[in-house]
DNA sequence: GCGGATCAC
DNA sequence: TATGGTGATCCGC
């Protein structure tokens, strides 16, 4: 690796470019020229290698350029720079915290290692986890070959051609990752999981209270985990009698945690850091028989290091004193750290900056040709320090599906799979209620080169239909730009981002509750002060178009011969003028969900004003927590509801005309009585539930009173959260709540009401959807494209979710597979 | 805001 | 035969 950059750009026999780094643990002393070699005859002349060679000059170019730069610096520049890093230098160190105690735990070739697990037979044998396509990880009896994580199969075989390849089986390694993080947060209940095989944990509190533990509380006994414990009586079956606790799965692993005899049934830990990790690494092993290694230290970029430092099944401490942190530091490869990658390393290298004390000694010359944020993190790391606050889960910014296939170039076909990946996405929306603004379409073409379009809306979207309607278009214009010549595609995506923050939700709660509690002179209100006009405040006005918005986009697409013949702008007519519409209709209670016999508003007001005054003596006349379930609106006499605003007229103004929707009605009142309460039922079974979609009659003929359903239930969740958040007791109760979707019936991971709502809506659709589809002859083999395209290796390659949302820990990828289900493709593909 | 790049897993 | 998917961030327009 000795090459500099002018001998990598003249594309001699060797390119370290695709070369095998020896970054990855168990990678060290291998045989570098000769996988080297064998991988760039696997590699060259594939259209992946010439792209890879086209990226590896464009780097060069910039290194050039950046050369270039370097030499019109003068000593000037250079010494005024010197000042200002010695500032900053100086304003680092003053800043340093040394009073955490951060932990990096990392579990040891994860994947592989559950396999071997698992498997007797690749025990002692090189083996990976992935396709022949591509690899997530591999033993370390292969990576002695050079077989590592990233790497197609087929070229891991011919470094190995004895390899197993076994394909990944996530739903295994999710359980595992939900084992170990159970005792995770036992030493830190807010650690940060990165992935689903490694965390940060602080555990400074944790040791805090250690030190006064009894011996006893950190006492561990072998037998009972492992009696306890499947995997391990499994092994023990198995012949595993050489005195270890799990299966040495690496040979050249150090000799396992409990460095106990093998007769001694219980071990105690100290009280130390070390002690505490070691504990835990020793607990991970003895309830999964995988083991773990372990980086202990002030930050997290240092603890981050450090686990890699004794890997395999190790752990390394830092002290936490600023020269213990500086000799750590001062010989450290700058590509160990993390955020430092394969092309900020050779742009560093060309500096002549390999290691941290150089990145320190180069800071002037640094902040010269770097970004302000740039060398302020390198300098940062140069004097080894980190983040010592673990970020609780953040707000998402994006959400994305795409996918690898074989060559797709018919406009058509490429169309009809950007619906595919917008119908996943707004699934995947659905159930995070999410909605964004700026629609992305990723396109790699056939020659690895990769283009993205992207679009931002002045409002956000969420459903398929306005998904697509922006990525068709900017497909479009691409298919239109390559003409006469097609588009040759092997991987299509589509990202939505420009989400609302949590703060734009609550200015927007704030605004919506400002509309149902501003004074009734400032709203054109009727004379009993409900809001049955159109108009309002800007921002409810915007809220309750969009939702009309969205009710009309379904109409069209569940129903459209009665939205020919009843046209949604029709009946927004007729109530805004007066009762004209209403005369032959009759209104749902959405409080008692019972039809009322009127067409008239003043007096459906009346009746639904009552309603809720009756619930809500109910509410405070009993101590009876079952009764109150039945209190859906929570509210008093003096905070009349009146929520009920055109589109909710407009909804119920559909349901009149069939008994569907007392059938639904209350089937959607059992399950809002359970939402309400958190009363989760587990009992609660599909069959159940499923009234909900499948035992309306005529259900299929009446879409739109489906939305009026959905409607009122999303209408009524939001009108009790506003109530709730207008009493301030939105922390107390809604947060202790698990949530149960009435229709899926599946627990929904979220306490926030306003999420969960939409994944009710959403779901509430599908099965509008689905019912319609039952009803119309719809061929059973059409196939979705992507079915047909993607072959079955490009779908297995590893995809660790990085989710940031705690509440739905990284087990995205595993909820995403079920995306390609037939049956829904065809759905949405009928529809188009 | 857009598009390309880099990075992590 | 065959080189991934998801999410975040940064930089230079």
């Amino acid at each position: 690796m000795e090459n500099n950059v002018q001998t990598a750009s003249t594309g001699g026999g060797f390119q370290p470019w695709m070369a095998v780094n020896d970054n990855k643990a168990g990678m060290e002393g291998l045989d570098k020229e000769k996988i080297n070699r064998i991988i760039l005859e696997a590699s060259k002349g594939s259209k992946f290698y010439e792209n890879e060679l086209k990226k590896e000059q464009q780097v060069n170019q910039r290194i050039e350029k950046m050369m270039q730069q370097k030499e019109l610096i003068t000593v000037q520049q250079l010494r005024k720079a010197q000042l200002l890093v010695d500032k900053l230098v100086n304003d680092l160190e003053c800043s340093r915290d040394l009073g955490r105690i951060i932990v990096h735990i990392d579990m040891d070739a994860f994947y592989a290692a559950v396999e071997m697990r698992d498997n007797l037979d690749l025990r002692d044998k090189p083996m990976a986890v992935g396709s022949m396509s591509m690899l997530s990880t591999s033993n370390y009896h292969a990576r002695k070959f050079g077989v590592r994580a990233a790497m197609p199969g087929f070229i891991a075989k011919k470094l190995c051609p004895s390899l197993i390849i076994v394909p990944l089986n996530f739903d295994k390694y999710k359980a595992v990752s939900a084992e170990i993080r159970e005792i995770f947060a036992e030493y830190d209940p807010n650690f940060s999981p990165v992935s689903l095989d490694e965390a940060y944990l602080d555990i400074t509190d944790h040791l805090e209270q250690r030190c006064c533990w009894p011996e006893s509380r950190r006492t561990y006994y072998l037998e009972k985990e492992i009696t306890s414990t499947e995997h391990t009586s499994d092994l023990q079956l198995s012949g595993n009698t050489d005195g270890t606790i799990s299966p040495v799965l690496f040979e050249d692993s150090p000799p396992p945690s409990l460095n106990t005899a093998p007769e001694q049934k219980h071990i105690v830990f100290g009280i130390s850091a070390e002690e505490a990790v070691r504990e835990m690494r020793f607990r991970i092993e003895q309830k999964t028989s995988l083991t773990a290694s372990a980086g202990i230290a002030p930050n997290t970029m240092l603890a981050k290091v450090c686990s890699d430092k004794n890997k395999p099944n190790g752990q390394y401490k830092i002290p936490n004193n600023q020269q213990a942190v500086m000799d750590f530091i001062k010989d450290l490869p700058i590509r160990k750290v993390p955020g430092i990658g394969k092309v900020t390393e050779k742009m560093l290298k060309a500096l002549g900056i390999t290691t941290c004390s150089e990145l320190r000694q180069q800071g002037a010359l640094l902040s010269l040709l770097f970004s302000e944020t740039s060398w302020h993190h390198f300098l940062q790391i140069s004097l080894g320090l980190g983040s010592t606050h673990l970020e609780r889960d953040g707000e998402r910014k994006s959400m994305s599906t795409e996918r690898t296939f074989s060559e797709i170039s018919d406009p058509e076909e490429q169309y009809s799979l950007c619906r595919e990946l917008c119908s996943d996405l707004a699934k995947d929306l659905k159930k995070e209620g999410l909605r964004g603004r700026t629609v992305t379409l990723k396109l790699k073409n056939v020659n690895f080169a990769l283009k993205t379009k992207a679009s931002t809306l002045s409002y956000a979207v969420s459903t398929e239909d306005e998904i697509f309607a922006l990525a068709k278009d900017l497909l479009k214009t691409e298919i239109d730009n390559s003409s006469p010549q097609p588009l040759r595609l092997r991987l299509m995506g589509v990202r939505i981002s420009g989400f609302q923050s949590q703060e734009d939700k609550k200015q927007q709660q704030k605004s919506i509750l400002g509309f149902l509690h501003t004074d009734k002179q400032d709203i054109p209100f009727t004379s009993q002060g409900h809001m049955f006009s159109t108009q309002g405040t800007k921002a409810s006005c915007s809220f309750f178009n969009r939702k009309k918005a969205e009710l009309m986009l379904n109409d069209q697409k569940q129903n459209p011969q009665e939205h020919q013949t009843c046209n949604v702008g029709d009946r927004d007519v007729h109530l805004i003028n007066g009762s004209n519409g209403l005369l032959n209709c009759m209104l749902t209670c959405p409080v008692c969900l019972m039809k009322q016999n009127t067409s008239d508003l003043k007096t459906f007001n009346e009746h639904i004003d009552k309603c809720l005054s009756s619930v809500s003596e109910d509410q405070e006349d009993t101590n009876d927590k079952t009764q109150k379930a039945s209190n859906l609106p929570i509210c008093d006499d003096k905070n009349e509801i009146k929520i009920f605003c055109e589109s909710d007229i407009n909804e119920s103004v559909h349901c009149n005309s069939s008994n569907v929707m007392s059938t639904s009605c209350h089937n959607v009142k059992d399950k809002m009585t359970r939402i309400v309460m958190g009363n989760t039922e587990e009992e609660s079974t599909a069959e159940e539930s499923s009234p909900l979609i499948h035992n309306s009659v005529g259900y299929s003929r009446s879409c739109s009173k489906e939305s009026t359903t959905q409607s009122n239930v999303t209408d009524l969740c939001e009108m009790i959260q506003h109530k709730q958040d207008y009493k301030q007791k939105s922390s107390s109760l809604l947060t202790r709540m698990h949530l149960l979707c009435p229709v899926c019936n599946l627990k929904q991971e979220t306490s926030d009401l306003d999420v969960f709502n939409r994944h009710v809506d959403v779901c509430l659709n599908e099965g509008v959807l689905k019912e319609l589809v039952k009803e119309r002859p719809c061929s059973s083999d059409a196939v979705s494209l992507l079915d047909r395209k993607t072959t079955a290796a490009h779908l297995d390659v590893n995809s660790r979710n990085k989710s940031k949302r705690s509440a739905s820990p990284p087990l995205q990828h595993a909820a995403k597979k079920p995306k390609h289900n037939k049956n829904e493709n065809t759905i949405y593909r009928f529809f188009r």
